[in-house]
DNA sequence: CTCCTAATATGAGGATATCTCACATTTGCT
DNA sequence: AGCAAATGTGAGATATCCTCATATTAGGAG
């Protein structure tokens, strides 16, 4: 048994996986772990999940799922890393075609409105973020995934205030991404109304920073389906 | 050996303590344990703190902890109390004889950089908040604290703004605080010049909130001694 | 001073979870 | 068929939290 110096370049799981599957069969295990996950920190939160637990609903042993994450807090990650890219296509999407102030602030009230629903509506990602991150990869995930949004943010915002400093118009856009999922993360820990009220004060808020040049805002917005 | 029904009531130690020190001797050694377990946690970390590490530094047997301390998370929980209240002060004395919107502002930017000023020099708050806020208990904790600077950031507002809407206010105190944490838990997870310019962004964008009677905003603002 | 009770202190070991590893089995290819 | 690489297995090594039965100390009453 000549195990191969490098023991395979990850590729599709974000977390270091220890092994990449590569024929159909183990693919399909590792669906079956990570679904097998899901529902567990559904059920009861990801501390409650136990690993021999996923192990069992994914018809898999112990080992197995060793085979493919290197630990605990892999698994969970590579949960974190799907939600987000989610998140990241359903954000460009919706501010792809903003074309003037008025558009951003429809498409960036939606956006929140959407990001409030998915949060309340998903019980992974509810515990997966809520509170933070016991982990410091996941923290880490967490950064990539609101630099990349942004970044795109940013883009819109240099494309409607060419006069701005781009650095600013960076930092500004990146502060709001973190902020937003801050908001989301206080909102849904609290009751429905209270959220509700808090989600509207950030919207109002940040309206304000994002378009400081005219200064009373108007009218409402709505969410793109996504 | 007749144990009294109820243990004994709570007082000092804000986590549901097994037992509450009555001798000096006890309340001693409660102070060495949790000496100990900052010390561990400034060192390594909270998760790297084991309680037989900080039984033995507190020159205590690890029964000893457990007469105190219902779980691990109890200690954690009692020194981010302590810092919590050490913080719940310091806002309260510096928005006390806020007298204008001028005040405000200069009083609020201070505040943030002392808060700011506070997490970076401070390793076991900057891991206890560090987003390892793993334990329902100590997010709820969190919550307490920026409620109750949020009511006393509203009554300033109040005072300053009759006219405004009190619950609307509120909710705005209320998540300007926990917006200004999230900052603040950002900004020293990044390198120092992004974390200032990330302060810089957010002093913009929650004066403007909380100020939107007059336009611009000028001058810069210091930070009171706390 | 003595005695008694409540308070306090102790640490071996129970409980539970993560993760390893030596070995067994299956797949794909020639 | 035959072989090598990929995959699968689960008992148990390891680690940490926490319990509990017992021992020791403090402080007041007589």
């Amino acid at each position: 048994m000549n195990r191969p110096a490098v023991p395979a370049p990850a590729e599709d799981l974000p977390s270091s996986p220890r092994r990449a599957p590569v024929q159909r069969r183990s693919r399909e295990r590792v669906e079956r772990m990570l679904t097998a996950a899901a529902t567990l920190i559904a059920e009861g939160g990801s501390d409650a999940m136990r690993m021999s637990d996923v192990a069992e609903m994914a018809g898999v042993s112990i080992g197995s799922l060793y085979q493919y994450f290197p630990d605990k807090g892999a698994i969970i990650r590579t949960l974190a890393e799907r939600y987000n890219a989610q998140g990241r296509a359903c954000i460009a999407a919706a501010l792809a075609d903003v074309r003037d102030m008025d558009g951003l602030r429809e498409a960036f009230a939606g956006l929140i409105d959407t990001y409030y629903a998915m949060f309340l509506a998903e019980p992974v990602m509810r515990d997966i973020w809520s509170g933070t991150q016991a982990d410091k990869a996941l923290r880490d995930i967490d950064l990539a995934d609101s630099r990349a949004n942004g970044a795109v943010l940013a883009e819109v915002l240099a494309r409607l205030r060419p006069s701005a400093d781009p650095a600013a118009l960076a930092t500004s856009a990146f502060l709001t991404m973190q902020l937003g999922e801050a908001t989301v993360r206080l909102a849904i820990s609290v009751d429905r109304a209270e959220g509700d009220a808090l989600i509207a004060a950030f919207k109002r808020m940040v309206l304000r920073e994002l378009c400081p040049d005219e200064e009373r805002a108007r009218g409402r917005s709505r969410a793109p389906d996504c």
